[in-house]
DNA sequence: CTGCTTTCGCTACAGGTCGTAGCGTAACTG
DNA sequence: CAGTTACGCTACGACCTGTAGCGAAAGCAG
């Protein structure tokens, strides 16, 4: 096991969604420059083995080999599979938009039906739970992952309040500590919903279901 | 509780969570009988090693050391990790019950709150999201995880919604089906959401928090 | 008691993955 | 040009998997 860092290369990357984001004014420019087109062949055969064999099923070599690129050169931008496949995944996750549709059912429904879609996707299905699982048992890797993956969808509830509040459809919020534990509670209730009845039930999102869970989530919303 | 039955049935079937169930018509009892004392053991291990190592660092090795048992042994009775950690796990979840407090708020929070308990043991933690992971790509898995440990936790479900029923606090279910997937929905919810607040987001369960989550799904369970 | 059958613990094995190290070469900078 | 870094390649020890073979043990039928 990885006690320390194994990595003695020069940059760690422990942030952003790209493995050589330099930040500005980092003057990283001394040698031989990583090839950009050698990220973007790895990130995309990640997600296409992941799509095929499933997380269990790859491996650093495979990903390597379908990459056209040596395995030390992956393992001199990431530390570990996890990492990687964060990187991989999370730009699947920037496609949900808040579509404002009128009225906060419709928006509702519209999200919901867009996250269904996502996890639909073998790709996605092969790797969140599974990096979701590794997270519970590595710190680092989880905040990793509520970085690059979860918060920023945080934004639809927020948006989606916002506007709802515009319309008038919803109070204006009473205190901003409130109102975060508010968007917490309906993110969670949400993606962990849908999660669950796509991931672990096993059973399709149907506009039925969808209206069912919006009918679940409007009552205390709408009524107080 | 297997007590050591010295009755005609060897094979006291806990609800098809003896390893390696074999159908009805195998023929036992021809040979020596397999230890059930080694099954014990290595469902003990499991669990252990599961808190200890967690789910990347589990190994049937590890397991069979730690249970005084040959490898060989484990494989003669699970063919797997997956399915001898699904036996290892069920268990726990059987601990979980419906309290009947004499009102639906108190109920639910009650059940939320042992969730979360439940949740927070490291044996859980390391196991859920990883089988559930696995879980997606295996059709089998998936069906045994749900057999073994999902569905029999929608009782609770019924039973809460039964005795609120029987408060008034809930209208009688209008036909069978819309009941059926009124609990399915119920269950994904709770169930979801509870897994996403302390295994994605990594945040307690306090008792302010399950308030703001009842108070949602009360809502339209009391309205109409 | 004597076979028959099955399980048990042990050892060994081939196959695969991990993550690292070493090498010579390629690319870019001052 | 020298200096620095990335690259592809090969090789390696360590580990886990799942199976096979062995002799011994534990039951049951006769």
């Amino acid at each position: 096991m990885p006690a320390a860092q194994p990595s003695a290369s020069p940059d760690d990357t422990v942030r952003g969604s790209t493995p050589q984001d330099d930040g500005p004014g980092a003057s990283r420019a001394k040698g031989r420059p990583r090839s950009a087109a050698a990220d973007l062949a790895i990130l995309d055969a990640t997600r296409e083995a992941l799509a095929e064999l499933g997380w269990g099923g790859l491996t650093m070599g495979h990903v390597a080999g379908r990459a056209g690129v040596a395995k030390t050169t992956l393992y001199r931008r990431w530390p570990s599979k996890n990492e990687l496949v964060v990187d991989a995944v999370a730009s699947l996750f920037d496609d949900l938009v808040m579509p404002d549709l009128g009225s906060l059912r419709a928006d509702i429904e519209a999200v919901v039906g867009q996250f269904a879609d996502l996890l639909a996707r073998p790709e996605t299905q092969a790797a969140l739970l599974a990096l979701f699982a590794e997270g519970t048992r590595d710190p680092h890797l989880r905040r990793r992952i509520r970085e690059a993956i979860v918060d920023p969808q945080k934004r639809l509830v927020r948006q989606g309040r916002a506007a709802a509040q515009a319309r008038g459809e919803l109070e204006a919020d009473a205190c901003p500590a409130s109102a975060h534990e508010e968007v917490d509670i309906i993110f969670d209730t949400i993606a962990g919903t849908v999660e669950h009845r796509v991931l672990v039930s096993g059973e399709p999102i149907t506009p039925e279901w969808t209206r069912r869970f919006t009918d679940l989530l409007l009552g205390p919303l709408t009524s107080g």
